[in-house]
DNA sequence: TTGACATATTCCCATATGGGAATGTAATGT
DNA sequence: ACATTACATTCCCATATGGGAATATGTCAA
């Protein structure tokens, strides 16, 4: 089996670099495709080509108006990523203060620098 | 030019949903490679593969221990995900808000029902 | 209508993929 | 030494990609 689609969820999507600096420049306000086009440096297919990516993903909104469309992040479609990313905050927080501790505890008593002193593992 | 290398940085790596998998199920403890075969339900090579990925982007780490590796995920590596999806944090939050107060102009003067009273843009 | 403009879509292609199957490698037990 | 165990790596392939080029679609203006 090949890779899955850029469009089948929010991770896929984002994972492309210029889709997420086209998600931050949309997310102040809304801009129509040219000025997406000068703004990322990409020539207009390309980009809208990752609009469509974006769009069918639930990422951006769009706005017609005559032949100019609207673009804007939707950045609630962004909360799930934000949320999966959460749930390992503590860990990491763990690790930093394991760091932390395992410093303090060097501090304290020069000397000693068994680095296996502290508990790991569970 | 074709897509990104899963290899390219966290946010290609944790594209793939076994990935995500795997990261959630390595970072209560470290476990070895056969637990997380039994665990996600593929063949050992699938997940040996998706452990190397994991791993030259620095989710992972290893210990080796005889023919065992114990794996475990380095929440660390999983922070500038979460600290780029949180630059997207207050613009939901405007859009929640914009919708709480749609509501409770709606409720205050049923009748007037124009969506687009309310400032936008910019 | 004709033309200019703004965007989207299609076609082409080199490249990376993820899974399955087979094979390689290192450590252990006998 | 040999078989077994625990992983990693390699090979194969159908599939999706992103960019460039060309083309299509839709809207306005004269």
């Amino acid at each position: 089996m090949a890779r899955a689609a850029t469009t089948s969820d929010v991770f896929n999507a984002v994972a492309e670099p210029r889709r997420r600096q086209i998600l931050s420049f949309l997310v102040v306000g809304e801009r129509q495709v040219g000025e997406i086009v000068t703004a990322v440096g990409l020539d207009q297919p390309s980009v809208s080509k990752h609009l469509g990516v974006l769009r069918e993903v639930g990422l951006v909104h769009v706005r017609r108006n005559g032949r100019h469309r609207f673009y804007r992040t939707n950045a609630e479609a962004i909360r799930p990523l934000h949320e999966w990313t959460a749930t390992f905050e503590r860990y990491w927080q763990h690790q930093l203060n394991r760091v932390k501790e395992r410093a303090e505890t060097q501090m304290g008593s020069p000397g000693k620098s068994d680095p296996n002193l502290t508990k790991e593992k569970q």
